[in-house]
DNA sequence: TATGAAAAATCTAGGTG
DNA sequence: CACCTAGATTTTTCATA
């Protein structure tokens, strides 16, 4: 990884479909040689995945939360985490050090979907105490990476 | 937005630089007819962007925390907007209804690091009064759409 | 890493239901 | 309007230096 891979990186988070041969202009370097860096850094494990971004809003999701979850007992984890990767609406969920055991980012189409995805989806699983929602006004910044 | 155009943005979740030809077979439709449906969704603003997801372990950013911030004043927000927006350690920055005023997502690369951002760049933002660190453990999913 | 030929993918035009 | 086919153009891949 040199500061070329980097360079490399920074285009294809501005857009990862970038032809090579633009990317090869900008980084001054043939386009086979843009390509072999790249197929080297997904190689490795550095590129894990291309991506698309969806503007949620258009399609109706217009409801952002955060959701902390406590989980009972030890042996409700291990279904707890397999429901979380399943559920569409959790986008991230993340094991945290502190008060609570979860946090989970959710979408929803508004208030009444959320309350429906607290009561029907998350209260229902087993395990599943204390949770504790808050509520996204707006997002200044949203990213995937640095 | 019908079925055929949800089987494209699938296509393009799981691997955003697929190319045509490879979902053309797979939608059972001509490559100008699914290329024309992908423009047809950058232009209305339901595609937003292209990304490449980096594995920040892979780039020695071993820590992610949340962080909720209270800012003082009103007038201290928009500054506060700006430097969050800047400052690449910060992947997310969502404004709350609740206790805090805002919550961000942050990578570092251990502890100390966490130590510094939080005192060198986050307390030193004027208008920042009480912060609230919680560290992730590990991530069961982290995903940016549906 | 570069070059250039071959292969693949994309774009464009013109036409159909 | 969404789709197709076919030819032109661009991009990518691959062999070689």
């Amino acid at each position: 990884m040199d500061s070329t891979d980097k360079k490399i990186l920074y285009l294809l988070k501005q857009n990862a479909r970038m032809p090579l041969t633009e990317m090869s202009k900008i980084i001054h370097l043939s386009v086979p040689a843009v390509s072999e860096r790249i197929r080297k850094m997904e190689e490795s494990g550095i590129i894990t995945k291309y991506e698309v971004r969806i503007d949620r809003d258009k399609l109706n999701y217009k409801l952002l939360a955060f959701i902390f979850v406590n989980i009972e007992t030890t042996k409700d984890i291990e279904p707890f985490r397999e429901t979380m990767a399943m559920l569409p609406a959790v986008l991230e969920c993340h094991h945290l050090a502190g008060e609570y055991d979860y946090l989970l980012k959710v979408v929803c189409l508004d208030t009444q979907d959320l309350e429906q995805f607290i009561s029907s989806e998350l209260k229902s699983i087993h395990g599943v105490q204390k949770t504790n929602t808050i509520i996204t006004l707006s997002s200044i910044k949203e990213e995937i990476n640095q």
